[in-house]
DNA sequence: ACCCGCTGTGGGAGCGCTCCCATACAGCGA
DNA sequence: TCGCTGTATGGGAGCGCTCCCACAGCGGGT
């Protein structure tokens, strides 16, 4: 196939003339060595073009500079724009300034999963970065029963788990945003289309809905309020429900982009006009929204930032065991037509 | 840390009484083993919980079951959804059955790129998957001079540069497929918006267009041809230009959806209904051609099964050195509103 | 003159696995 | 009874690296 072996570093030390644990030094930045005898190993290493063999050297430090990103792909959400896009960029680019390799790690199925517990915990990886996780994922568990460091992608699901690294996206904060902006352009009857109750970003924009409301002196209307999955149909379920419940609402806060979208459809089918009947915010600022009609007024999450810092908290805090820390990201709102 | 080392092979052995190199080859399913000492050695792994080190063996084998997916973060476009997740899907799912774990590389810099290469020619995988390489990329020509095996995805922008195995999506047929439905709506003035000459993409799509257009029997008149590099801001441009060379035009024809909106923008802009007046398709079947409005008229991708293609070309043949074969797979025009 | 410590260096041991040769043993025909 | 095959098995060698101990050489203090 591709004819001789790769020189190893034995090969370098006699090129250069010098013993292997020096050669190894250079390699590995060590002090003490002299200056002379790194040229000379340097311009070895280049003649010979010499690359470190990483599974030997896997083999006695027992590091693998590798990374796992676990996504669950039957949480298909994660794959819409923009938010796996950016979570996987942010990731890669400080993961390469540290000499960390990225493997992403998908499940389909519980079985995949399953057996993606058994590769992670086996040692191939030196961390985990955890994003889209399910409250019941046994997951974490493992990682910590196996000493596996990990960031987590969202807040944890149950606070008492006990302290873990992870970066979170305000969605608290964001809602509230969008909420404040809906009342401060004189909107009084505001509802919603919740996202479901067993996830935190629902849970999360749900409450900041309720305290931006309370901070306007609105009252909070349970009849304004509809739960849906986040999904496109969901949300045209409850923007139906919604005009049923509550048909003199004057704006409407949707928790998805694509809930915002099926809620301009409904709305429009029911002859109001955005925004002048009703306005509309939504929430991801995902591709859609700058061409929805109108264009949609939504809060723009910053999902290469959440990447980049969740790769930064797992490289330079959970690898060298330091006391887990919560980072919180905020959001902005982008507005547009719509609201 | 994590307190006791990890069962190795040789614990296994112990534990069931036999040698080491009848668990290896029970692990590696050798069937020179008898049924009986199989059992036992089967219950010693999993009393063990013995996980094998992938290091280890990788050291002596000198195969690492990773392949690298291989995307320059320069080409923004390729981020884009649907495209980037799409194939990321269909290449995981593939990979997995295959027992071979995806490493992602991305490259932003010229030195990144570099020692992106230098990594990939390294030993550190078994293949490489590369997409959106830019004509000039040096590494094809690295990966063949090393002896690496991989797949691109799309076709070899040099034809004459030797036989490689690859997978196109057919450009030409999703043109065709879009300007045949405009001619076949009793559009005689359809214009275009192209992507750029020097990508493939951009020249099949334009070419699909010149052929549907002598198949209806229309005159390719150069004034409905403006050039673009599929951006919003490009295809903006690219639209009012049509508009001044060709104000007779009744559709539009353009080889992205980030330009189809904007030519749907432009359009109305200038007091033309879509689709009375001009009707307008586009080309990707992004998240905003749903969203759009009116909603677009566009062609669908592939892009999960050009990932799992990709994937099972690279599993399948090249790994083992079997002669380049090209797939090419077809687009599927998805009917909306605008044309 | 001596010894001590410090820097730079060489190289043995060993990481956990696969490869492959040697060996043990059962079965069978002469 | 004695080979002779063929199958199942044990274990040495070695993959390429890092770790760490040993040691040479050089000052400088006593």
């Amino acid at each position: 196939m591709d004819g001789e072996r790769r020189p190893t570093l034995e090969a370098v030390a006699r090129h250069a003339g010098v013993g292997r644990g020096t050669v190894s030094r250079v390699i590995n930045g060590s002090e003490r060595v002299s200056e002379r005898t790194r040229q000379a190993v340097q311009s070895a290493i280049e003649e010979l073009g010499y690359v470190p063999n990483r599974a030997a050297r896997t083999l006695v430090t027992r590091r693998t500079d590798m990374v796992a990103l676990v996504v669950s792909e039957s949480e298909e959400r994660l794959f819409a724009q923009p938010f796996f896009a950016g979570i996987v960029r942010g990731v890669a680019g400080v993961l390469a300034e540290r000499g960390l390799q990225l493997l992403l790690a998908t499940a389909r199925t519980a079985a995949d999963h399953e057996r993606l517990g058994d590769y992670l915990v086996g040692g191939h990886v030196d961390g985990v970065l955890l994003v889209s996780l399910h409250a019941d994922d046994p997951l974490p568990g493992r990682l910590t029963a196996a000493g596996i460091p990990f960031v987590l992608g969202g807040r944890p699901a149950h606070p008492g788990a006990g302290a873990v690294h992870y970066v979170d996206i305000d969605n608290v904060g964001g809602a509230e945003l969008a909420v404040r902006r809906l009342a401060g352009t004189g909107r009084r009857r505001i509802a919603t289309v919740a996202g479901p109750a067993d996830m935190p970003a629902g849970q999360d924009r749900l409450e900041g809905y309720r305290r931006a409301l309370e901070e306007a002196g609105l009252e909070a209307d349970p009849a304004l309020v509809a739960r849906a999955d986040f999904s496109r149909e969901g949300g045209e379920r409850a923007m139906r429900g919604l005009l049923e419940s509550a048909p003199d609402l004057d704006a409407v806060f949707a928790a998805s982009d694509d809930m915002a979208l099926a809620a301009l459809r409904v709305l429009r089918e029911a002859g109001r006009r955005v925004p002048e009947d009703v306005a509309v915010v939504g929430y991801d600022d995902a591709d859609l929204a700058a061409g929805a009609d109108p264009p949609l007024t939504t809060v723009h999450q910053p999902t290469e930032r959440m990447g980049g810092e969740m790769a930064r908290l797992l490289a330079d805090r959970a690898l060298s065991r330091a006391a887990p820390e919560g980072v919180v990201l905020e959001t902005r709102l982008v507005v547009r037509a719509s609201g």
